[in-house]
DNA sequence: ATAGGTGCAAATGTTTTGCTGTCAA
DNA sequence: TTGACAGCAAAACATTTGCACCTAT
């Protein structure tokens, strides 16, 4: 697998703590996870690596509202519930509507590459919780 | 119109600017704006009123990638494409799928409150260009 | 050998906040 | 009159960047 010009433990490291996670982290939380594994790994590498395997295609980037991004090792595209209390990304396992693109092109004159839809709300653990509130 | 317990000048002027144009402004855009009309207004209190306007439900913040929030004066749900070499995002003349909201929170168990739509591409006067890159 | 990557720290850019004075109710 | 809001400036926060050193190729 090609990772850019040159294969560093760090760009590795950084890789397969998003592959092996389903939480969507921010890069502080990858940073955390990459210390126990490479001690003086720096926040700055972690987000120059972040920034790189974007741009090659092999995570993605997710921001909602508030501050810092989210990563998503799965580079394909799929859709999101964000549950607006506890903050939680889950995937959702629905099919993804890839002519919706060509349709809105086609209608707009614009040239359409990609989607996102997300649906926001409060998950089963936070709606046992609510009514405390 | 109830605007929170006070409707002082600078409310009016932000909700006003925002609701007249259609190019999903940044704060700092709003500020440069509304300095037009009050000169001493300060950034601090765009960022208040567009926190609290949110919160009332009068405007929307959108995020994407980079940086900087944007503000749409349309409270109500509606589709976006963001182009994504000059960043100008227009709204979407679909009809909203509301009962998708619906559908997920059955299938899924959570309580969906509301959804998210966008494309993003080239828009007509970037694809033109696009050549010379 | 050498260019691309790293760690560190400083810089940047956006948004929030503390404080004191002001004004809408 | 009074408490919510304004202006100002400093702080907070996420992210990027400059630089000198290191290391994968």
């Amino acid at each position: 697998m090609k990772l850019g010009s040159r294969t560093t433990k760090q760009k590795l490291v950084i890789l397969d703590i998003l592959q092996k996670t389903n939480c969507h982290p921010t890069a502080d939380w990858i940073y955390q996870e990459a210390r126990q594994i490479l001690p003086d790994i720096s926040l700055g590498t972690v987000y120059r690596n972040l920034n790189l395997l974007k741009s090659l295609g092999k995570i993605q980037e997710l921001n909602y509202g508030s501050g810092q991004s989210r990563y998503d090792g799965n580079p394909n595209n799929h859709y999101h519930f964000v549950c607006e209390k506890c903050k939680k990304v889950v995937d959702l396992d629905l099919p993804v509507v890839a002519d919706l693109d060509e349709q809105i092109g086609k209608n707009y004159g614009y040239k359409v590459s990609s989607h996102r839809l997300e649906f926001y709300g409060l998950c089963d653990t936070c709606q046992k919780e609510e009514p405390t509130t």
